[in-house]
DNA sequence: ATTATTTTGTGACATATATCAATTTTTATT
DNA sequence: AATAAAAATTGATATATGTCACAAAATAAT
């Protein structure tokens, strides 16, 4: 539990500063949970009512396109899983998100979010900051997926994101980055130059 | 100039509550432009200093790769034109913002909107909605751009944007929707299937 | 109005990568 | 440990779409 919760202090602190009175406040709206690979924290077709601090461990979101699923995110330590589209509006989550390796995750329910945005705007902050990092990320990965090929994509998600890489399952990461399964395993043979 | 505040403050007010006196606040840190087609409101490689309220007109956001023009983005009336990455990081942009068509934007420079941050946590709640925004459509975008054939870009595009389409040139479209001028051409003339 | 420039449209062709099927390897279960 | 299930690899093939070259149309400049 120690762990878990020092973890995600310094994480908040990453963003904004706050005193111990400030964290304790924050302390009594979480919960700690331990999630086993393959459980899923939301189903596609529930409303998303937590944001979700990965303290230990990989999840994955994804939706099925004609049968198939697309992953469309691999959320791993100190980081948030959540389906924002969900989240905000209050409607039912296109994605599932799934543990793809045993986790630990601190959660916060959308309605205790809420109480700490009116309890001090600190927390407002906070989230304006983590939203600003996360359209970053969006744009960044919209474009490293454009105009490359099947190779240029995985070497650069091997450079840019290499944990992903390692412990991500080839089937998940062929979709996160637009290409097949089989195009994966033959750029790691060598077999496509 | 009367048009043009009234278009802002409802613009505003799609997002959070503000009073008489909390707008002439931000009025006072504001400046209207024109600007003419084809001129650039922020060059690659400059800092982005300013955030551009579209009031009137239509700008298109874009980068150089291998040479070509990589269009990311077309903002148009009651829009907000900027590039974030820079802004945020104040670091010099990778993206140019040119005008499409005359333009009239009310633009905040970085130092105001800080200044109305401390002045009232309503304008970081502003920042917050609008970024929370931005994130929902660049996953979007991402999403509608994977795993569709070229002929469902164009017409996904034509059905979710259909303004881009008709004011924005095909060369600029083809880019962003990462499929090839020619393509799009045929995809017009029904040639393709 | 004429000319020049830019943009769009067509045709021919090449190729990167998806798809399908079969096999091997790895992981999970009893 | 043995068996079953899932994942990854490999080969053969098809095709969507990019690229290049040129022509036509539209727009801008003189």
């Amino acid at each position: 539990m120690q762990v878990e919760i020092s973890n995600f202090k310094k994480f908040i602190q990453e963003s904004i500063s706050i005193n111990d009175e400030d964290f304790n406040v924050l302390l009594d709206l979480i919960k700690i949970k331990k999630i086993k690979k393959r459980e899923f924290i939301l189903h596609q077709n529930s409303v998303c009512n937590e944001v979700s601090y990965i303290s230990k461990g990989l999840l994955r979101n994804y939706y099925l396109k004609d049968g198939n699923e697309i992953n469309t995110c691999f959320c791993m330590e100190n980081s948030i899983a959540l389906s924002l589209d969900s989240l905000l509006n209050r409607s039912s989550s296109k994605e599932s998100i799934q543990a793809i390796e045993d986790s630990i995750i601190i959660s916060l329910s959308y309605n205790n979010l809420m109480k700490l945005y009116a309890i001090d705007t600190k927390w407002e902050s906070l989230s304006r900051l983590l939203t600003e990092k996360e359209c970053l990320r969006l744009s960044k990965k919209a474009e490293a997926n454009s105009f490359e090929t099947a190779k240029s994509k995985y070497y650069n998600l091997l450079k840019n994101e290499p944990e992903i890489i390692q412990r991500v399952p080839v089937q998940f990461i062929a979709s996160y980055i637009g290409i097949s399964r089989e195009t994966i395993s033959r750029i790691r043979s060598n077999s496509i130059d």
